[in-house]
DNA sequence: GCTGCTTGCCAC
DNA sequence: AAACGTGGCAAGCAGC
């Protein structure tokens, strides 16, 4: 069987320092029909290559493996799930399409402690100079041999030549360590009890209905929402017709969105509310969704969910997801991720990431003060900066996210006058974007470039001749990216983090194995991870993932005195995680 | 029938 | 009554 703990066995675990000093990296390439294994020692001689076929390489590659060498190919999602299907792992990789993605970008910018976090300008001048071979790329089949040795100097030469290597290169490291255990979570699967599911789908809708007909919960609320609007034919799920229906019976409601419905005072409201939060749950996650996404049990273990995750697919750096909606999992039906039997789910999420992110990006003593406890925004209660946890939650958030009315903004001036520093960091971000400047992350990863139209419009409102019009969007649209930018150094520098939790997360997971098998990762969305682990060994992976929070503060941080609380618990399901 | 846009809602 | 960041996705709907 396939077991998730499929790895090769090692006798030197957990102490890979040493080892990585004698780095050895194989390059895997196309070639005819299958690849060309290169190994180069470190001065990035080639020391011996061969070519093997697609059927061999597995095998190949795990014989290999035993010495440790570092991958270098270029799509980890186009190779590994291969390997992964014929029980095949690796520890280290190093993806060159996303490294590219990364470095094409990436701004020589000078930094300084203090700021180097922070925007500079000088727009277009990334570290290379223009496209290479993988800006064309729609499949790696093409590339030959020498093709990729190139990149990959190229790559090398890039970060050598960067100001702050040392960064870049953990960043780099952390992209393609996450689009291993990206694959590995595809391949593994979040377990799924189609049971519990089933159970709560009709608990809620009532019984699965013939395809294409409505459940009776969902039909007996459509005949009293019609009833009560006396819109015998209407369709709910046309906005346009429910809005004309609810303007005829006399409710002046600009939209259907439910926090605008909400507050209407009128029997229809109730059922209608009640309509939208079942429909929603039967179309995103209801019977087609199942048949769709969850492969069936087999052999003692339940079902699981495979959605792809897309390392690198949001602008910040965050994983972007594909099929499922894994995004957005509702809470609603938490309860059908379910633990095999024998196995416990190992549920952690980082307790206000982004606060405490900004504290140390921003070498902010104070907040990172109010970062030594389990939960910072009570610590900013107690430090007499706001009177409410809520209102911490809301003045924290609203400026990580540029709000400027509201209660947000209201309570922003405390927030300026406790932590300068933090909240300076974000100001300086939100106002290089306005001026249409790139800011970076931490590590350096770069926000892109505003539009060619949004210079337009700025370069419109700037002429002797503009318009008032012209000048608001001009100044509403530049306030716009700089919100972006204002919450990309944040985001991307807490999903950095992240990565490198995980990444710290999985090579600890590994030397927790036994017999019954290896604790995994199972899911992973943003701050929060589930691992899927046997029963006796959860305390030892409660102590991993813990380990590799405070590991991960120290690579991105050093001794910062910030502190990455996680809220942990090991359950049967989901749902008991808080 | 296909494509792309809009509306609305789920998650962090 | 969206304000205030990042996404994915389903259904309706207009246009080809």
């Amino acid at each position: 069987m396939e077991a998730p703990g499929g790895h090769a066995a090692r006798a030197d675990r957990g102490c890979p320092r040493e080892n990585y000093a004698l780095q050895v990296d194989i390059l895997v390439a196309p070639s005819g029909p299958g690849v060309r294994l290169t190994t180069l020692d470190e001065g990035r001689g080639e020391v011996a290559a061969g070519e093997v076929s697609m059927d061999l390489l597995p095998g190949r590659v795990a014989a290999l493996e035993v010495d440790r060498p570092r991958w270098v190919w270029t799509d980890t999602s186009a190779l590994y799930p291969e390997l992964l299907r014929a029980g095949v792992r690796v520890e280290r990789c190093f993806d060159l399409r996303l490294c590219h993605a990364i470095l094409r970008h990436a701004i020589p910018g000078r930094t300084t402690a203090a700021d180097a976090w922070a925007a500079h300008v000088t727009p277009g001048a990334g570290i290379d100079a223009g496209p290479t071979l993988l800006d064309e790329l729609t499949t790696v089949a093409d590339i030959d041999p020498a093709a990729v040795l190139e990149e990959y100097a190229r790559q090398q030469v890039a970060v050598q030549g960067s100001l702050e290597p040392g960064r870049l290169r953990l960043l780099l490291a952390a992209e393609s360590a996450g689009a291993l255990i990206a694959a590995e979570m595809k391949h593994d699967g979040l377990p799924w009890d189609l049971d519990v599911h089933d159970r709560q789908l009709a608990a809620m809708l009532g019984p699965r209905p013939r395809t294409g007909t409505r459940p009776a919960r969902l039909e007996e609320l459509a005949t009293t929402i019609r009833a009560h609007l006396a819109a015998p034919a209407l369709n709910p799920d046309s906005p346009a017709e429910l809005l004309r229906a609810l303007r005829s019976a006399g409710i002046e409601a600009r939209t259907t969105r439910k926090w605008e419905l909400a507050d209407v005072d009128h029997p229809v409201i109730a059922p209608l509310l009640e309509y939208k939060r079942l429909s929603r749950l039967l179309t995103a996650n209801g019977w087609v969704w199942m048949d769709t996404w969850i492969r069936p049990p087999e052999d003692g273990r339940r079902g699981r969910f495979h959605p792809d995750y897309v390392p690198g697919g949001v602008v910040t750096g965050r994983w972007a997801t594909s099929g499922g909606g894994a995004l957005a999992l509702p809470k609603q039906i938490r309860s059908a991720v379910v633990a095999d039997p024998g196995w416990k789910l190992v549920v952690a999420d980082a307790a206000q990431i982004e606060p405490r992110v900004l504290a140390a990006m921003s070498r902010d003593e104070q907040l990172a003060r109010a970062s030594q406890g389990a939960d910072l925004y009570q610590a900013l209660v107690e430090e007499g900066i706001v009177d409410t946890r809520a209102h911490a939650k809301v003045a924290m958030l609203g400026a990580l996210y540029g709000a400027t009315t509201g209660e947000a903004g209201l309570l922003m001036p405390r927030l300026l006058r406790a932590y300068p520093k933090a909240t300076n960091a974000v100001e300086q971000a939100a106002r290089a974007g306005e001026r249409g400047e790139v800011v970076r992350t931490w590590l350096g990863r770069t926000s892109p470039l505003p539009s060619a139209t949004w210079h337009e419009v700025q370069g419109r409102a700037s002429q002797p001749d503009a318009e008032p019009t012209d000048q608001r969007l001009a100044r509403q649209q530049a306030r716009d990216w700089g919100r972006f930018t204002r919450n990309f150094v944040v985001q991307g520098t807490a999903a950095e983090w992240a990565l490198c939790w995980m990444a710290e997360l999985r090579r600890r997971l590994l030397a927790i194995a036994d017999d019954a098998g290896t604790p995994h990762l199972v899911f992973f969305l943003h701050d929060e991870v589930i691992v899927h682990s046997p029963a006796h060994l959860t305390q030892g992976v409660e102590a991993a993932i813990r380990d590799a929070a405070q590991s991960a503060g120290g690579l991105l941080f050093g001794t910062f005195p910030v502190e990455f609380a996680l809220d942990v618990v090991t359950v049967d399901s989901y749902d008991e995680a808080a």
